[in-house]
DNA sequence: TCCGCCATCCTAGCACCGCTAGATATCCGG
DNA sequence: CCGGATATCTAGCGGTGCTAGGATGGCGGA
């Protein structure tokens, strides 16, 4: 009785160790570092057990990704706290976004890049998900003109990944990133 | 002297062979499905064969890269040309930008999301992409208003990019896609 | 207290990957 | 016709994600 308690409860703790070591590795070394070799050596067991807690690779970045989207909701609802008007908090949280792209490059990745079979257009999407976006459309609410709030938000929201991912890639030059950013939030104020 | 010229010749059509090879199997199947075994049967050589074109594998996604950049060039040109008026050319450029996306993922993958090692913010860029970039500039420019030019078409390049990677991925569904570039045009139109 | 069962975990291995060294075959110029 | 350079292949290395099957250790019942 308590021992199954016991028990589930360190597999609840060893599958928390799991997902931190896969996240820590992606992020210091990114994710082609993150192999499942490296993670059983990582949390001191074999590989095998990895696949007893996920169904493959896949599941544990999935796992690390849904971690990521409580921070980049977190992030988000803080700029658009501490603006001083509308059109300022469309600037704030635009460059939180783009700083926590910059700041957790692989975190970013496995949220928006990679790791495809997380349910999103299904139902249960992640809750955090949900809420970073919500975050995203209350900031645009005031400047959404006489346009759909949902496709407004989606499409400034496009605009922040474009940018993000073309510049982490190289297409785009490092300098000149503060001003394509002013020209995105400025095209989308007011 | 001519053996000379026919091996040289014929080496280039081999190279060609592999670039192509390598473009069928990633539209047909998906880049995972391009290994440099299944290349090597498809030119019907041996994978050592591959190296002695190419440095590795990258290069020759790089190879199918730059193939796409000059259709796509095409593609943003012919948009362009047959526009209307400067407005409609934003929106025909836009849907035309995203039409070839949608029909090529792979190649769309292989030329701005995958394959790092290709010179783009070096010297030496390929010449269709700055082609293709430079389609884009004469399209906003029109309706840059008192932005710079470069800035501009590169945040919209950003938006376009980000609309298709994003629902390409599954982040955003196939319903409200028009909606979407609608409101993406519409900001950049001004 | 001891035993047999059952869940847990690990060792070993599969099929595949990108890539390369060394052997082999082929073709050319003298 | 032969020697040598060139082109090509066979075989293999170290790595990947993932899994089957055997060892192990703690549990409940006699």
């Amino acid at each position: 009785m308590s021992t199954q308690g016991r028990r589930e409860r360190e597999r609840a703790e060893r599958e928390q160790a799991i997902v931190a070591a896969a996240r820590d590795l992606a992020l210091a070394e990114g994710w082609d570092a993150v192999t499942t070799r490296r993670l059983a050596a990582e949390i001191e067991y074999s590989q095998p057990v990895l696949y007893s807690h996920f169904k493959g690779k896949d599941a544990i970045m999935a796992a690390v990704a849904v971690e990521g989207f409580a921070e980049l909701a977190d992030a988000l609802a803080a700029a658009r706290a501490s603006a001083a008007s509308p059109r300022q908090a469309v600037a704030d949280v635009a460059a939180a976004y783009v700083a926590f792209a910059e700041q957790r490059p692989a975190l970013y990745d496995a949220m928006f890049t990679l790791a495809v079979d997380l349910p999103f257009a299904t139902q249960d999407v992640p809750t955090d998900l949900v809420r970073g976006f919500a975050e995203l459309a209350e900031t645009v609410r005031p400047v959404v003109g006489d346009n759909d709030l949902e496709t407004v938000t989606e499409t400034f929201w496009s605009g922040l990944h474009g940018l993000v991912t073309l510049m982490r890639s190289g297409r785009l030059r490092r300098p000149g990133h503060d001003r394509r950013l002013a020209v995105l939030v400025d095209r989308f104020s007011r």
